[in-house]
DNA sequence: CAGAGAATTCAACGAGTGTTGAATTCGAAT
DNA sequence: ATTCGAATTCAACACTCGTTGAATTCTCTG
């Protein structure tokens, strides 16, 4: 007899308010998917879902898979900036600090970097995403951390680059101890030697 | 007329010869599409066409796509022997044997760890056979190859693991130069320093 | 040689997925 | 006020995948 319909039913049309939110709805969610389960597993129905929206509003936004995930993964972080700070330590403390800032870049739950690394295990896209974007950082600005750039440079910055996103993979995606239950700031002590060997190796 | 059916149709039936035959074409092919493409995109589907048979008989072999995957992993190299072969090395160049025989460990095209590696990406159950993997190793036979096992040799041995995983991972997955480009041997020298570190720290 | 059981294929089911088109509702420009 | 377009939902399609049950052929034992 009433005259609208089931209860927790919403109907079909655009709602009043922002559709930013919606858009910025879907990204945190799909963040938080793809992080915790990789490109594959995560299913557009449970991002949707999770943003309390219908799947077919993030093909309309995003148009398909590859673009939310595209979308979800633009960094808003300059890597020149990132590595800028590394730079402005004195040369002595920068195994400390890079490996800080980089164990920073693939911690937290929704990490676009944690994201990013889970889905190249089976996607190339994201693989090449991930690899240009090392390739990248190194040749441009990463050799400005290093003591003497001319020797071998480009395979030491990024044997620590490597180096570091391996802690990563072990700590967030294997659950490795004694890493895993390790502050990130005790973690950056233990590392800091061999870091600072590939900044400014001896001899 | 001629009464067999179409030639290249194969009827159903039991085959002659050895049955283990079939059970090991399936496996090789199973580790090469496990490795090439992680858990999920792997298809029994396309295992069972690269190893000439039926999907079916996949599943009569292996009972189910995990049960598959368990049975292509077991790890027929003994982790004691590795690690002994490293302790039998002097201490002073046990980092290059140490980064060798860790990067052999997921080098090659089927290679198991690799293989296993891309899968812990999004699935739990293969991540926890690499963590346990990782942890039990350098709980049991991991510290003898340390020069002082006493202070902090589990979480230096882990971050010495952790390295090389993370070296393989940007080597073989993400295709990062010029490490892809770059034979094992000239990588392990490169590496050596920072391993050697982490058996046998300075002060 | 007869029969049990294993190996193999075939065809199909059922579940889950990304994606689409139509219908509906709102905001903004004219 | 009207109209156009954007946002949103609904229902459904098409596809792929893992898995299953029946039928067929071989091997092996007694």
């Amino acid at each position: 007899m009433s005259p609208r319909p089931a209860p927790e039913a919403r109907r079909a049309g655009r709602r009043p308010g922002d559709p930013d939110d919606t858009r910025r709805a879907i990204l945190d969610a799909a963040r938080r998917a793809f992080a915790a389960s990789g490109f594959d597993r995560a299913t557009i129905r449970a991002i949707a879902a999770d943003a309390g929206v219908d799947p077919a509003s993030v093909m309309h936004h995003f148009g398909n898979k590859r673009g939310l995930f595209v979308a979800a993964h633009e960094l808003p972080d300059d890597p020149v900036a990132l590595f800028s700070q590394i730079a402005a330590v004195p040369l002595s403390e920068r195994g400390h600090a890079a490996a800080l800032t980089y164990l920073r870049l693939f911690a937290g739950e929704s990490s676009a970097g944690l994201s990013l690394l889970r889905a190249a295990a089976s996607d190339e896209h994201a693989a090449a995403t991930l690899r240009e974007f090392i390739e990248h950082a190194i040749l441009t600005v990463g050799v400005k951390i290093l003591a003497r750039p001319e020797q071998d440079g480009e395979l030491r910055l990024t044997l620590l680059a490597t180096h570091l996103m391996g802690i990563a993979v072990a700590r967030q995606v294997l659950g490795v101890r004694p890493l895993a239950t390790c502050d990130l700031e005790t973690l950056a002590r233990a590392v800091a030697p061999a870091v600072q060997h590939y900044i400014d190796p001896p001899g």
